[in-house]
DNA sequence: CGATGCGTTGATAACTTTCAAATTTAGTGG
DNA sequence: CCACTAAATTTGAAAGTTATCAACGCATCG
């Protein structure tokens, strides 16, 4: 089930020192609300995963609440073919593993090292029937994922270029200093998040550069150099 | 941006049995939780609707949850270039509206004549503040949601072939007798929920025809004929 | 009837994928 | 730290898929 949370467990004294100051992560999105955000804190466990290390997987029993506390984790579904779809990344601040569902439909794995703060569901509902704020706010969390999810449909349908564009703008408002970004993932984790291969990834970025849209001074670092461009085409 | 609350009928297995145990409105029969389902049928006031009616528009508050009790309807959202993205179609027994912000993020008009129950939301949530299985069942509603977007997002990413056979499975679970399929929405209508165009959606009928995977006796009504073979394409 | 809207079919263009190869980057062992 | 190998990314050419533009059939309705 966990096999890793067990092997991986932090000494008492990191989660302790973490917890007590439960810092806001320079990163965070947004995804968490305040009241919820301290309860994980204060209930939950912290655990470190190395680069590429599943944390749960399709069809596993969704028994906990996850948040990011330092790194990146992407959410994806194998298809019948072979092809993986990806169904989010999460940076520090988001949660991810909420499926109120018994099973997992998603499988979770870091893309980077990283270290999750995890939280039993049942102790969450526990708290919840003793605390209505808690339960308005998983509520929040969820249609918070609901309305993400639907942007996605919405992104779906739009050529590639559009697609594109709108990841980079996407991925400016979670991880940018001012217009630079820095993508934790992979050509091939963008294309599997968009629908899209790694090829036309790749030449619509090429594409972007040369309309002076964007720079690429490496791969993993995107710099916005016509915002306004971007917007155009994110319709 | 996609409204859609449990767009889906439970499996026709579960339809009929829960309609031989208990005493359900005659065409409000359990496409979901039962009380919640009884609650609103207390509370809630009937309307009904001409063919291509407005319910409510996109950024009009959103106060009220809907139950389809008779005829379809469409939730769907204008994109800046003009086209129209549907973001589920909704048969009798069907809940929708639950959008979980003080503002639809889409539209919602009738394909058909159409009846529709409605409760006033801050009356379920009154409710449910007294007896947790509502807020329950409100939840659940919303999980259901939340794994029908994300299927939806599976299927986008698809082949129009894989895209079109998913619909008209999908659709025989929910409004078919025997192999039988009768459709409530148009080649338009499809096309716009698929995000293809038109022409691919009626090629691609033709194809599954000539394929006999189908037959198509008249435009609003398709026999399944080989199953199996959908369900290949499906993936 | 003749107009109108919907659906189908055809031809062509545009876009994306596939297959292949070149290039850059990252990781590893010496 | 360098050299070497493997992996990731980019680029090119061709094929495949879907969209666009256009025409036609068919039914409905005034």
């Amino acid at each position: 089930m966990f096999p890793q949370i067990a092997a991986r467990n932090q000494p008492a004294s990191n989660r302790t020192a973490r917890n007590v100051t439960s810092p806001a992560p320079p990163l965070a999105s947004g995804a968490d609300v305040d009241s919820l955000a301290q309860r994980i804190a204060l209930m939950g466990a912290t655990m470190s995963y190395a680069r590429d290390t599943e944390i749960f997987g399709e069809n596993e029993p969704a028994d906990y609440l996850y948040k990011v506390v330092k790194g990146t984790v992407r959410t994806y579904k194998v298809l019948k073919d072979g092809r993986r779809q990806i169904g989010g990344f999460y940076l520090p601040g988001d949660i991810f593993g909420l499926e109120f569902a018994d099973k997992h439909t998603l499988s979770a794995d870091t893309i980077t090292d990283a270290r999750v703060l995890v939280v039993k569901l049942s102790a969450l509902a526990a708290l919840a029937e003793r605390e209505a704020a808690i339960g308005r706010e998983l509520h929040a969390l969820t249609a918070r994922e609901l309305r993400r999810v639907q942007e996605r449909i919405l992104l779906l349908v739009k050529s590639a270029q559009e697609r594109v564009a709108s990841f980079l703008l996407e991925m400016a408002e979670r991880v940018a200093t001012a217009d630079a970004i820095e993508l934790p993932m992979s050509r091939q984790d963008i294309a599997e998040y968009l629908g899209l291969t790694i090829e036309t990834v790749s030449r619509t970025l090429s594409a972007l550069e040369s309309a002076a849209a964007i720079e690429v001074p490496t791969s993993r670092r995107i710099v916005l150099r016509n915002r306004p461009a971007l917007n155009r085409m994110h319709g």
